[in-house]
DNA sequence: GCCCGATACTTTAAGCTTGAAATAAATCTC
DNA sequence: GAGATTTATTTCAAGCTTAAAGTATCGGGC
């Protein structure tokens, strides 16, 4: 019968689910490195930063990309080295420290961004409206009971 | 309008497709770091070992988990530090290693495993049979896609 | 104005992860 | 059956990531 118990299915679908998702990032990350010879976390930072469109806090950062306060300044820190991002300080408060893309990080990040899309739709070329619809319900249904537990 | 573009849509999927899987590993290893002292990759190591009821090819390891070669290696070492996994000369290739879990290794992983089942059914109480089937279709439609590249 | 807890960020140590080089053994080809 | 290629694993260097400790600043209560 085909009522397994929720509990069993939840967990293979979890499992199914890393798999995918690991999958994916694998192949996006070798496209990043022989296309680009840049990371994924290099390329999620500057995503940020990009869409941010103007100087972002790094607690923001860390946030938003759900990566440690830490694993931010060392990102960043990278990046600002090979001249992609800068930190600023931030104007009222002393202890904020803002960070942004360069000229040259923002045309970097453009190109790369371009053809991660392409990579990305290529990977989900078999995924149409329907499907799509579908998984933004599922996502919408997790992310509204994981808000009800931290906010 | 509803049509927006199927890139953009896929892309936007994607990204909080992986953010949603981040939240649930950042909670998973909060999880079990504060209650069974361990990691993410070992408790991944040991949930492939667990399984396959056996010794198990360190290739086979690095295959099912998705990871290089060399990481399955480190995480093998710590486990076998740690008392949990054993690693034995494979019986007719003399190059192949093979690793399983130790009876301590069963144990511990048995205790972790029932645990981290109750916590992945609670992350996803909120999906029924009908989301789950969904998702099924989803993940089997991209898992056969993604095998038309490879094999 | 001073202390005290909270907040923003960095530093550090340990562990994780990769890609590439190295080692060793099997297999193929002649 | 010797030499070349392939396959299985480990080692290595560099980068990523976390949790915890450290530094500096802010803001409230007194």
């Amino acid at each position: 019968m085909r009522e397994t118990d929720l509990p069993a299915r939840r967990l293979r679908t979890w499992i199914r689910l890393l798999r995918m998702t690991r999958g994916m990032e694998n192949h996006l990350r070798e496209y990043l490195r022989v296309n680009h010879d840049t990371t994924l976390p290099r390329f999620d930072v500057m995503a940020a930063l990009y869409r941010a469109k103007g100087p972002l806090k790094m607690s923001d950062l860390s946030r938003q990309l759900l990566v440690s306060n830490g694993n931010a300044t060392a990102v960043v820190e990278r990046l600002e080295k090979e001249g992609l991002a800068r930190r600023v300080p931030g104007e009222g408060d002393r202890r904020v420290v803002l960070a942004e893309l360069t000229d040259k990080g923002r045309d970097v990040f453009a190109a790369q961004a371009a053809e991660h899309r392409g990579e990305v739709d290529r990977l989900f070329s078999m995924l149409g409206h329907e499907e799509l619809d579908a998984l933004r319900d599922i996502l919408h249904r997790v992310e509204e009971a994981s808000d009800g537990q931290n906010g």
